[in-house]
DNA sequence: GTCTATAAGTCGATAGAC
DNA sequence: GTCTATCGACTTATAGAC
């Protein structure tokens, strides 16, 4: 599971094949089909893992009461774990959840647009209470989110940077640095 | 060519078939051997001409006289501007650039991190002349090309918005947001 | 659990008629 | 230029021996 992940972030889902998989696992291509039933169930399972995190994540976030703006900063450290914890499987997210086949396909869209919905929901309040600069939401979210879905690749190339060091750092750059 | 890069954007270069852009284009797939000589050179030709037009855009900002902070105004100016003439060519850099074969690869990538050098050394201008907050460079450079390339994304959902004006948005969010 | 062998289908690309 | 037909390689997945 965690070599496919490896490899379908590097040559992605369509151009890995099971070869290229058992290759890694150190096994013959047949042999993997007694751990695992397809292809598509190993990207299925990689890609709802991790929006399960994501929505679990910004249900116990909700779940807790605090200032909109400390809402933002949770969920910017909710991203920064995530990535840390599972960094290849992260990077499918952007683009390699084009090859899910249904009903794999609407119950991942379900969950990432529920979750941006949401996403978008907190910085709407922090922005109507005064708490971040009167710019546009949609590119304040759109500007936010892009940057916490390319930190898998940048985590790649900093990766003894300290966890936490690295959550304030993106908490000023995204939040504090647009604040008034 | 065209039809070529909507589908490569849509299912990735590896996932798109011949016969789906002969589907596309109307005829049958042999007949596009007439006009192409292979699928790797169509990806070749796509992504070889977005990082020319960087490479040209770049160099063009570099040859004129301006502080370095209106440099980095022009070159996210840039990238607004090959994003909405270059919409689903651009959505191949951040990952499909991995499908091209040697000796296209290391050309594409050279092109790519000289890019990236120099923009980096426009940031840091900018931030040693004081005119920017004093955050981590390499979270600043990052944050700001993060977005950039998610662009075409955004910008697929607000096609009728007016690019003057979204660049200034993103001028506005990326570099005054975090100018003191 | 592992393996070899192979089925059944799809791929990029070519041959050759028109 | 177009097409039909097809080659040879490669794909996912299965059958069946050990």
């Amino acid at each position: 599971m965690l070599h496919a992940a490896g490899l379908f972030r590097k040559k992605g889902y369509a151009a890995t094949t099971m070869r290229d998989i058992a290759r890694e696992v150190g096994v013959e291509a047949a042999s993997l089909y007694n751990h695992i039933s397809s292809k598509q169930l190993i990207l299925k399972e990689l890609l709802l893992e991790i929006a399960q995190l994501f929505t679990e994540g910004m249900e116990a976030i909700k779940a807790e009461e605090m200032p909109s703006l400390k809402r933002m900063e949770a969920l910017i450290s909710l991203h920064v774990d995530i990535t840390v914890s599972h960094t290849d499987a992260i990077s499918l997210l952007p683009n390699e959840w084009v090859h899910l086949e249904e009903p794999a396909l609407k119950a991942y869209l379900k969950l990432r647009d529920a979750y941006e919905k949401e996403f978008r929901a907190v910085l709407d309040i922090a922005i109507k209470e005064g708490q971040l600069e009167k710019l546009d939401p949609d590119i304040a979210v759109f500007s936010i989110l892009s940057t916490l879905r390319w930190l898998y690749s940048w985590y790649s190339k900093y990766k003894d940077k300290d966890v936490e060091v690295l959550k304030m750092e993106l908490i000023q750059a995204l939040l504090y640095g647009i604040s008034r």
